[in-house]
DNA sequence: CTGAAAGCGCTAACAC
DNA sequence: GTGTTAGCGCTTTCAG
């Protein structure tokens, strides 16, 4: 059995009252005890019930992070995995703990929802855009949980943090206009998100704009072994007079069909065929040639997510939203010369691979 | 304010006792009470607060998972967020929730260890073996924390799941000695981690065995930016007389930078050399040539490793240890034929790439 | 400055 | 079958 605050006060020969100030730095204890309760908690190696005292405080110093299971299907975007990395380790900078909830499918997002909701073992929540319907943020709304989106769940207001997907698809598509492409293909996902309408809009209007010649197609992410499906419709768009001559996939998960078709139809990249990605990631530098791409800074945006509902938590009030910029990064898909990529934010390194 | 059990027996005319019964489906309540209160509770939507439950129950319904932040440097390996997802996943259909906490350094590894245990918030722990040095694992056993380790800290005795590093290796070095090659070098992690010691010595027995060159350079894990010095300790072996005529990457993190050697030193593969990796990544399939690489299990280790915890948890005796084999992904990288990999397991596609 | 007591929301004996 | 009571480990008045 566990220490109690009961036997520490005991061996102290205080009252528990007294062991809880000096638990919370509380004053009205003089030094003398103070010090005597510090030591003998540190030789005993006492720590506190969390759930004790969320009981008595009402509040749990857990956050609930609700984001997609990363199937199979996923892991060509490193998306979730990084901001899942940077709410934590910003979490724990303010002693909370992260508190996880997937859901894999639509039907599943409630019971993901309601898990982790149950009895309230979070004082607060992030979550994915995608995640929660209009049906559980209203929930949210109605039950006074605070909560911060990541991306944007249009319709009811609330607190979130994006990326510019507008900003990012708009400098890009100017990069392919300035290259002298006038018939570009966009390659998005499911028209219901609305990141992937961002896209869309954005990429019209910048084509739009400069008189050329926009062709869009949506597609469901889909995983890896069954994107046949994909890869046969944008072959089709691709090979389809007048051809284009570049070819922008508009999510991560988008990039590995997009290859598939373009190998199929032997289109030699960047000469027959200009390629672009939305969402960077590390082995876009060892495709042949490296693929161009939009990068959005993931850490950041999991940083400002994790503020934002600290702050909310705190009692404070931050601004109701925050869009951080993309940037792009060059490489050889789109011919021109590529610079080198910026050297990206650095980390640590320790054993992590297996 | 939120319910109480409080108020639904008031509401209901009955003693918190009684909604307690109904709660946990214990017996001693009439049919018809039982029928009338169950009610009530779906009317209120009420939910019993799990805090309060965990401090009479005195077991939280939480697991922790302690794993490595995922770095810019380890996305090119998609083994701990699939592991996440499926520890997750998994627990939750037994209503446990993951606590989260994650190291970025070895400094760093004690703090996010006594983060999650600080307060007793979760009833067990799935770490990662790289995770925990002797000194935390010797505590939480003297604590009495059930927990099971994925991978293996050598020394003292725990519950384990692994992959079958040695027998992955080996089956890959048979392969290449079978397309004849005789002088291979194994690109692999730092020395002190048993998985390395696994793949490095199984590699050298299966070359030794049919009487052909092992060399092998170990190398530290590194952030993509910063992996110069990888790639220039690689190319260095791998120019070196009499060369090499095939390459193993002995984890995920060492494919970029042994792609970014061989493409500095101008080789083709498979040509002039085969290159083989230990870890498969969906974009293996769109290198050129794809690259052959031993696949690990990794859903079914989180699954094997989850419900080794919670039969733990439930106070059984699960077996001590669970390893999970291999199988080897053939693709053009080596020469030879290339099968089409296997399909691989399906999930179903909800919208989640951004 | 310190101790005693009430209460956070729930469960589990044990009476009735 | 149902109500009552005593905790679970902590915080927080409020006396002393």
């Amino acid at each position: 059995m566990p220490l109690t605050i009961k036997d520490v006060a005991a061996l102290a020969k205080v009252s528990k009252g007294t062991v809880s100030k000096v638990l919370n730095e509380a004053p009205g204890v003089s030094a003398a005890t103070r010090a005597r309760i510090t030591k003998l908690i540190r030789e005993l190696d006492y720590q506190p019930s969390a759930v004790a005292q969320g009981l008595a405080l009402r509040r749990t110093h857990n956050i609930g992070v609700v984001i997609p299971h990363t199937g199979e299907y996923s892991m060509s975007s490193a998306y979730w995995p990084l901001l899942l990395t940077a709410i934590t380790q910003r979490a724990a900078a303010d002693a909370f703990n992260v508190l996880l909830s997937t859901a894999h499918s639509e039907e599943d997002v409630d019971s993901a929802y309601r898990l982790i909701l149950r009895g309230r073992r979070v004082d607060g929540l992030v979550v994915g855009a995608e995640q929660f319907g209009q049906r559980q943020l209203g929930e949210l709304l109605v039950k006074g949980v605070p909560f911060v989106v990541v991306g944007r769940s249009p319709g009811l207001p609330h607190h979130h943090v994006d990326v510019d997907n507008a900003g990012g698809v708009r400098q890009m598509t100017r990069h392919l206009l300035e290259l002298g492409h006038r018939r570009v293909l966009m390659v998005a996902g499911p028209e219901h998100l609305p990141s992937v309408t961002e896209r869309v809009d954005s990429f019209r209007a910048a084509m739009d704009r400069a008189g050329a010649e926009a062709r869009v197609i949506h597609q469901p992410y889909v995983p890896a072994p069954r994107s046949e499906g994909v890869i046969e419709a944008i072959r089709a768009q691709l090979a389809a007079e007048p051809r284009c001559t570049a070819l922008f996939a508009a999510a991560g998960d988008l990039v590995p069909p997009a290859l598939g078709a373009v190998e199929r139809l032997g289109l030699r990249v960047p000469d027959d065929l200009a390629m672009v990605g939305f969402d960077d990631h590390p082995f876009y530098e060892h495709l042949s040639p490296p693929l161009t791409a939009v990068a959005q800074p993931i850490r950041e945006l999991g940083l400002a997510a994790t503020e934002m509902l600290l702050a909310l938590l705190a009692g404070g009030e931050p601004e109701p939203s925050r869009i951080l910029p993309t940037r792009i990064v060059r490489r050889a898909s789109c011919g021109g010369r590529a610079d080198a990529s910026r050297a990206a934010v650095a980390s640590r390194g320790i054993p992590t691979a297996r």
